[in-house]
DNA sequence: TAAAATATTTAAGCTTACTTAAATTTTATT
DNA sequence: AATAAAATTTAAGTAAGCTTAAATATTTTA
């Protein structure tokens, strides 16, 4: 299928799953760039082909078979950011968005080699979840965001869910790390800051990323 | 620019090494799997933007920055051949496969990193030499084909210039691999055939073959 | 709940990269 | 050198994937 196609199933996967859990056209269209109008249109044709149920003024829901499609497309894309983080010295932020393209030119031949060349992983260098060959996604995923965890606790860096290249130039800079311990010193309601310490730093936190940083309590 | 302009301009670099040295429409045409009226219309858009000089009935003759382009393409796609080589167990048809799409989404930086990553190569797994970043090819080549060998001298294969399926299912069943010696045994030079021997088998190769293969002199 | 604001849809049109068919030019042949 | 064959070019048309503008429906808000 064309890449305008798989971006278009792929951006309503996402949006089912976070963005408002809004899939009408217009909230797709800002995602992709496009029109309203060329929203609308695209989402027909793709009822035509089955990969999307589409009625005038409602959600755009994925078939079966557009899921399938967008869970193909996002395990290649995140197995490619696997790839390039192991093999290469590059930003977060790059390496998305190589793989951005990069997934719509991967056989199923290739992904599966890249898989089981990195030992079958079952998360990105974000902590996304990779799907499988069929397009399951069998871990389940625990994690919290931020902005709800609790005062004195540590936690483990599970999540960085964004594709914005000042949020991974900020958080490479202070170690906001798939994988690093960060301790959450304060909560202060009032504001929705959180205040963390992590390498002997304290940094405080707005909403704007406690919310798209998920954790895992450590034991 | 578009995945249409780069293989058509790699095209002509392309076939202006070989393929009879005939850059005309007709041929890229042929090359690309598209009507001759399509590689006509083509070549006018990018003469245009001066990729290309294109006057009627003439051969398309690629400008500077037509070179540069199709260098830089070039580059990309043996990259990719040799990274994909070396980390995965394919064949070289499917790592052509691959390459060919995956060339036209790689960044500068990309390709740069997989460079680095693998040493600078000067080759790709076919023998064919790699661009540097500024889309030069400081090698040179002083290899032969197979059918300008002489009788009774051992040789080192250097390149397998094809992409053709059966022509690499043949090869990798005969140890016909960069790299790898061969001793010709005799030229038929009346019917164009080559007998050589390679891994204590004794082969005969018609001219089809022996055009396409390099080799150069063992000392 | 009616008006205003917002979103979606329809309609018309554009560009890219093709197609086939017909006209023209070049190349090969005798 | 004339004619036949082959290639190139021109012309007309198509599909995908967009655009903007106008019409219509939904949602918000006062």
């Amino acid at each position: 299928m064309s890449v305008a196609v798989e971006n278009f199933v792929k951006a309503i996967y996402k949006n089912g799953k976070s963005n408002n859990n809004d899939t009408k056209p217009g909230n797709i269209a800002k995602e992709l760039g496009i029109s309203n109008a060329a929203a609308t249109d695209m989402a027909k044709k793709l009822a035509v082909k089955d990969l999307i149920n589409y009625e005038k003024y409602q959600e755009l829901k994925l078939t079966d078979k557009g899921t399938k499609m967008a869970l193909n497309v996002v395990r290649k894309h995140r197995l490619w950011e696997a790839l390039l983080f192991k093999l290469f010295d590059m930003s977060l932020h790059d390496i998305h968005r190589e793989a951005e393209l990069l997934e719509h030119q991967t056989s199923d031949l290739l992904a599966n080699k890249i898989s089981e060349y990195l030992g079958n992983p079952k998360f990105d260098p974000h902590g996304d979840p990779i799907p499988n060959a069929n397009g399951e996604i069998t871990t389940t995923d625990t994690s919290i965001s931020l902005s709800n965890t609790k005062e004195g606790k540590q936690y483990i860096i599970s999540r960085l869910m964004s594709d914005d290249k000042e949020f991974f130039d900020f958080c490479s800079q202070n170690g906001l790390k798939y994988g690093n311990t960060v301790l959450v010193s304060k909560q202060f309601s009032s504001n929705k800051m959180t205040q963390i310490s992590i390498n002997n730093n304290t940094i405080l936190l707005n909403e704007d990323f406690t919310s798209i940083i998920y954790v895992n309590e450590q034991d």
